[in-house]
Order: C-alpha cells, then sequence, then structure tokens
DNA sequence: ATCTACATTATAATAATTCTAAACTGTTGA
DNA sequence: TCAACAGTTTAGAATTATTATAATGTAGAT
C-alpha cells in the first residue's frame, strides 16, 4: 500500500470492502513518509488523535489482521504481552530496547545477510527475523 | 544447572531456599539428557502428569522468573499470546513452525554467527536472536 | 522451640485479545 | 432505484495469559 490517497479503490483492487474505517485506517497507517511500529493500543490512540473518530476496537483489531494477511503489515515477534507491527514489510531487522520498550529498525547495513543451512522437510521459510535486545550500558540492572 | 540430583543444595548455592515446589520444578526442569522448550501451561501439565502433584501457578510463575532471572531459563521472542521458556540458556536460535507452534532449535553449524555492525549509544547489547518461521510447502495456506 | 523473612497459595484483578449476536452498509442485479 | 444479501462494524461478554493480594505456611537462624 502506498503513500497518498485513494485508498477506495486500492481496498477494492485487493478485495476488501472500502468501509469508513478501512480508508480511515489506511490514511493512518500507510499515508505517511515513514513506516513505523505500533501495538494496537497506540493505533487505537493515533485514531483517535489524528482524525478524531473513535473505532471500535474489535474493528481495530479486524483490520489490522485483514491487512496483515493481505501483505500490508508485518507482525514483529518480540516477546511481549503485546503484538507489534510494522508498516514496513520488506525483509529487515530490529533492536528492542529492553528500557523503554522502543522498536528500532536496522537497515541492510546493520547486519549480513543471514544464511540458514538447516532445512525442514516438507516446510518452507517464511521469514527471518533477528531480534537485538538491547538494555542501558550502565546499570546492571537486568 | 545440571543433570542429577541434589538440587537442594545447589539451590541453596545460587541463594535461593529450596523449598518443596523449587525442587520438584528442578527435577522437571533439569533432571533430563535434552533441554527443551515449554510454556508455563506446558510446565504445569508436567508438573502434574509426571509428579502427580499440584503447584499453585502462582507459585510456577514466580519460580519461572526466579530461574530465569538467576540464568537458568531464557525466555524466547517468537510473536504470541504465551510466553515460551528454554531450558538451553547457551546462545543459539531457532525454527518456529506456524503449523503447529512447535520451536526447534538450531546449532551452531545452522546459522552462521551474526554480525551486528549498529550500535547504540549508552546500550549494550543483551542478546541476539533469530527466529526463522515456516509453514507447509504444499498449501499457500498462510 | 521460636522467630522472622521469605514462599506458597487461592483467589481476585488486570490486560490483551477473541467471540457473539445484533445492527449496519457496500455492492449486485432486477 | 432499490431490495437483498454478504460482508462489516459494534458494544459488550468471554477467554486467556499474567500479575497482584493478603492470608497462611515454612526454611533457617538463634
Amino acid at each position: 500500500m502506498s503513500k497518498n490517497c485513494n485508498f477506495i479503490e486500492k481496498l477494492r483492487e485487493i478485495g476488501l470492502r472500502p468501509t469508513k474505517q478501512r480508508v480511515k485506517m489506511c490514511e493512518v497507517l500507510f499515508n505517511r513518509e515513514k513506516t513505523f511500529h505500533f501495538t494496537i493500543n497506540d493505533l487505537v490512540k493515533m485514531i483517535s488523535d489524528e482524525m478524531n473518530e473513535k473505532i471500535s476496537l474489535a474493528t481495530v483489531y479486524n483490520t489490522v489482521h485483514v491487512f496483515q494477511k493481505k501483505g500490508y503489515l508485518k507482525e514483529i515477534s518480540i516477546n511481549s504481552d503485546k503484538s507489534y507491527f510494522d508498516t514496513n514489510t520488506s525483509a529487515h531487522h530490529h533492536f528492542y530496547d529492553e528500557d523503554t520498550n522502543e522498536l528500532i529498525d536496522c537497515d541492510e547495513s546493520d547486519i549480513d545477510k543471514i544464511n540458514i543451512r538447516k532445512n525442514i522437510t516438507g516446510k518452507k521459510i517464511n521469514s527471518v527475523e533477528v531480534l537485538v535486545k538491547v538494555a542501558s550500558d550502565n546499570q546492571n540492572q537486568k
């Protein structure tokens, strides 16, 4: 899903009814310069802040999962009580700041291409994710 | 924590009171040939199956977290509603079978050492985890 | 044996997510 | 244009994982 509107057409193209709610969520998620990470909670807040509008929590969950299934959002694996999503669906890795719970993108040059030698019969690799967990240097509070 | 008993002494050595419950959990977790992965739920089941005993859920949570803090268990980052733990605390990576929700160890030779070039000021790297998600090859049901 | 700090427990509370069933709305085709 | 239907949204209930609470129990020191 790319910059600039007519999300109505785009939604139709990928076989989704362009409802008010979906169009609004497209605007919040995809109508920006930079990709970003969010939790469902973040997203609900963004919708109510930026659009001054309330979309039912269930709808936000549904729509995020639909967008994910269609490949316009990626879920990020970090162990946590909540799920993190990324509007950047290209293959890339992350730093996770354990002090602030902040997710930071790696770009390609940060980590070499991962070469997987193992291979499981009958299974294909869907994704390879590297998560680098960092925390404050001085305190040994971990 | 290693094979073979006297977990009472071992617990004492690391500054934990060797309570009935902790000793039992040590036996279930560490008294085996192979390391393994589990969720809290799995562990509760193992305790009741293998030891014919019930340990309060709260205690299982507490004790797992204590063992984790002391470095005898490692939490694994996979996105999920629940937390996964590993009795293998050495640095290693995982395959995750999305069909069966099964976690499979990689050994050292499966994935080259990850070289991180990015570095965040004031933060030190606590861990580097690679998660390779796989799923059934034939069906395109993802 | 007694004391005390740490542990355990059952249960309640919280938080994230999913389910449900009723109301609503794009879209299709008469 | 409009009825009809399938797909959507919604509020709220239900579920699931996890953490907090407060009372009771217990290991280890004196």
